[in-house]
DNA sequence: GTGAAAGCGCTAACAT
DNA sequence: ATGTTAGCGCTTTCAC
C-alpha cells in the first residue's frame, strides 16, 4: 500500500500539505498544490491507511451495528438503508448478531470500542436502555424498529397504533361493523398497541366488540389457524377478521376456507408485515407494509447529525406504514392488483 | 479506554510483557507474571485498541465480505454462518452490499484495503475472477454461492447438479415418466447445470423428453405460470413438472391449478431453494434447501485456513442440499409433514 | 524471563 | 501557505 510520504515525495510537498488535503481538513491549501496532490494520490492509487488515521484522531469510519438476529424479515433491508446512508459519507459498518439468549453482549461492545467504533444502531434490540448506555461511552446510538416496552428518545420505530388502525378503517370502510382481532404474542409491547388501536378504531366508530372475537396468538401460522377456529366458533360470527401479523392471518386463512367459508366474501381477513405469504397465499392478503429501507435510512441520518453536532436531544421517531390492498378484504383494487403481478387471468 | 501501558503499571511489569501475553504471543513469560497481568486486563476491563495493532502487525482481525444483494434470500443467511466462525476466532465482519450495475467495486475493495482487511468473502457475486485477483493484493480470499459462469478454486457453491438429479429421482420413484422442466434465467450458469442434470438424469433412468415439455423461463412466479401454460398446451400432456426454483414452481402451480387439474394428482411439481413459498403454498411444494448458513461456515473456516497457512492450493467445493418433500410430488410422506407443520386437519 | 526503545502512517499543534 | 515534529497504542527487535 502507497502511503502519504510517497506521494509527497512525488508532489514534491511535505506530508503535513498531502495530509491536509487527502484528509479533508478545511485548513488552507493553495489550489495549485491541492490540484496536484489530487492529481499525484489519483495516479498511484492511494487509500489512506485508516489505523493510522484511527489512531491518530480516534475516529474509525465504522460504524457498529447490533442486532438480534440478522436473518430475519426485517434485518437485512433495514442495514441497506443505513448502509446506502453512511457509506455515501464513506463510514463502514461492523455488523454483529447478538441473540437474545447470548449473555456476551457487553463483550461485543467493548469489541467494538476496541475497534474504535464512531456509534452504535441497535437494531431490534430489546437490550435496556440503561444497561446499553453504561457500556457506550457517550458515543452517538440510535435504535430502529426495537422490539419490546422501553421508550427511547433515540428510536426509529414503525407506528403500531397509527398502522393498525389503517387496516381497521380499511375495513369499516368497506362496510364491515363485525371485525375480530388475533393478536401477537403477549410479551411483544407491539402485539398490545396493535390491538389497542383495533380497540380504540372500532369503538371510535361506534361499533362494539364480542368478547369471542379477540383471540391471543404467538405470531405464526399454526397459532393463527387455531385462534380464527376459536374466533368462528363464538357466538355471533364475525365478517371480518384482524391479524396481527400475516402468518398468523395466513393461519387464519387456512382455518377459515377449511371451515367450508370463501375469503373474502364470507369473511375478509387482513394482516401485517407485508410478508411474501401475504403475496403468495390464495386469495392474497391486505396488509401494511413497514418502510424498512426508509428507516435505516432515517437511522443513519440521525446518526450522522448527532456526529457532527453532538446535539443530543432527540426524541422517539415514529414511521407510518402502508396499507397495501390485496384480495382477501374483497376491496376491488386488490383483485386487479393480483392479476397484474401474477400476469394472470381473475378466476372466472 | 484503559491501554497496555496502564495494565503494565498496575501489574508492575513493563508493556512488552503485557503485550506478550495480551496478544497471545507464543513469546514465553511465567506463568505467575502472565496470571497477574490476564487477572489486572480482567479487572480494568481492557479492551486492545485494535487500531494501533493493525497499524503495527497490517492485520486488523477484520474481515471484508462483498456481496450482490444483502437481502436476498440467501444471503443473510450466509453471512451468519460466516459470522458465527469467524466472531469465535475474534474477527469482525466489513459487510459491503455492491449492487451489480455499479462501478465502485474497485473502490469498495480499495476502501476495504484501506481498513486493512485480512482477507475478503464474496457472496453471490459474478467479478470475473481475473478482475477481482488484481485488486486483492495477494490476500485471502473465498467465494461462496457464487452465481455466472467462471470455475473458481476458492468457491463453495452447492451442488447444483446432484441437487436437480434429486428432485428429478424422486419423481422417477413416485412412478412418473413424463417429466416436463422449467428452467431458469439462460444468463445464469445454475440454470443450464440444472437443465442438464435434469436431462442427463431423465436418460440415464432410459425415460425420453419431449420438446414441449422444456420451457425457458425467467426465475418468477409470472414465467412460471406463463411456462407451464406452454406445457400444459404441449402434443403429450407431462405427468410432472420439475421448476428450477420455487417461484416458477409456484407460478406452474397457479397455472396447473386454473387449468383445472389437480396437484399433485393429475400434475405433480416439484421447485428448488426451499423459499417460504413452498412451505406456505397451497398444496405445499416439494423442493430442495440449500445448506445455506453451513456453506459460510465452511467458507470462514476455509478462510481462516488460508489465514493461517498461506497455503493456496484449494479445490471448488460441491455442497449438496437435502430434498424437502411435501404435497406437490404426491408422496405419501409429505401430506404427514405439511399437516403436522400447520397442526391442521389433513383435507379428506 | 523481562525491559527499553524504535517505529507502523497519520494528524495536528506549532513553527516559519 | 507550507514545513517540522510529537505522539496516538501497540508489537517486536535487541539487550540484559
Amino acid at each position: 500500500m502507497v502511503t502519504i510520504k510517497e506521494v509527497a515525495h512525488i508532489a514534491g510537498v511535505s506530508i503535513a500539505t498531502v495530509s491536509r488535503v487527502l484528509s479533508n481538513s478545511d485548513y488552507p491549501v493553495s489550489q495549485r498544490t491541492r490540484a496536484n496532490i489530487l492529481k499525484v494520490a489519483g495516479e498511484v492509487g492511494y487509500s489512506p491507511n485508516r489505523a493510522a488515521r484511527s489512531l491518530r484522531t480516534e475516529r474509525s469510519s465504522l460504524i457498529g451495528v447490533i442486532l438480534d438476529n440478522f436473518s430475519s424479515l426485517w434485518a437485512p433491508v433495514i442495514v441497506r438503508g443505513i448502509q446506502d446512508v453512511l457509506h455515501k459519507k464513506g463510514y463502514l459498518t461492523l455488523v454483529v448478531n447478538i441473540p437474545w439468549e447470548e449473555h456476551s453482549r457487553a463483550d461485543v461492545v467493548k469489541d467494538l470500542m476496541g475497534h474504535s467504533v464512531d456509534a452504535f444502531v441497535f437494531v431490534e434490540t430489546w437490550h435496556p436502555v440503561r444497561e446499553r448506555l453504561d457500556m457506550l461511552n457517550n458515543k452517538p446510538y440510535v435504535i430502529v424498529h426495537r422490539l419490546f416496552h422501553e421508550s427511547d428518545p433515540h428510536s426509529i420505530i414503525p407506528d403500531e397504533t397509527y398502522n393498525s388502525s389503517l387496516v381497521v378503517k380499511h375495513l369499516l370502510e368497506l362496510g364491515h361493523e363485525k371485525v375480530a382481532y388475533i393478536a401477537g404474542d403477549a410479551n411483544y409491547f407491539s402485539s398490545s398497541q396493535r390491538l389497542d388501536a383495533y380497540l380504540d378504531t372500532m369503538h371510535a366508530a361506534g361499533f362494539g366488540v364480542r368478547d369471542g372475537w379477540i383471540a391471543q396468538g404467538e405470531w405464526c401460522i399454526p397459532s393463527g389457524y387455531q385462534c380464527a377456529q376459536r374466533i368462528l366458533a363464538s357466538d355471533e360470527m364475525p365478517s371480518a377478521i384482524v391479524a396481527a401479523n400475516d402468518e398468523l392471518a395466513y393461519g387464519a386463512l387456512l382455518a377459515v376456507l377449511d371451515a367450508g367459508l370463501k375469503v373474502p366474501d364470507d369473511i375478509a381477513i387482513v394482516g401485517y408485515d407485508n410478508n411474501d405469504i401475504s403475496r403468495i397465499s390464495n386469495p392474497t392478503i391486505t396488509t401494511v407494509s413497514l418502510p424498512l429501507f426508509l428507516m435505516g435510512q432515517i437511522a443513519a441520518e440521525n446518526l450522522l447529525c448527532q456526529l457532527q453536532t453532538s446535539d443530543r436531544d432527540y426524541a422517539e421517531q415514529l414511521i407510518p406504514g402502508e396499507l397495501i390492498v390485496r384480495q382477501s378484504c374483497g376491496a376491488p383494487e386488490g383483485v386487479e392488483v393480483y392479476a397484474r403481478d401474477f400476469q394472470r387471468a381473475t378466476a372466472e
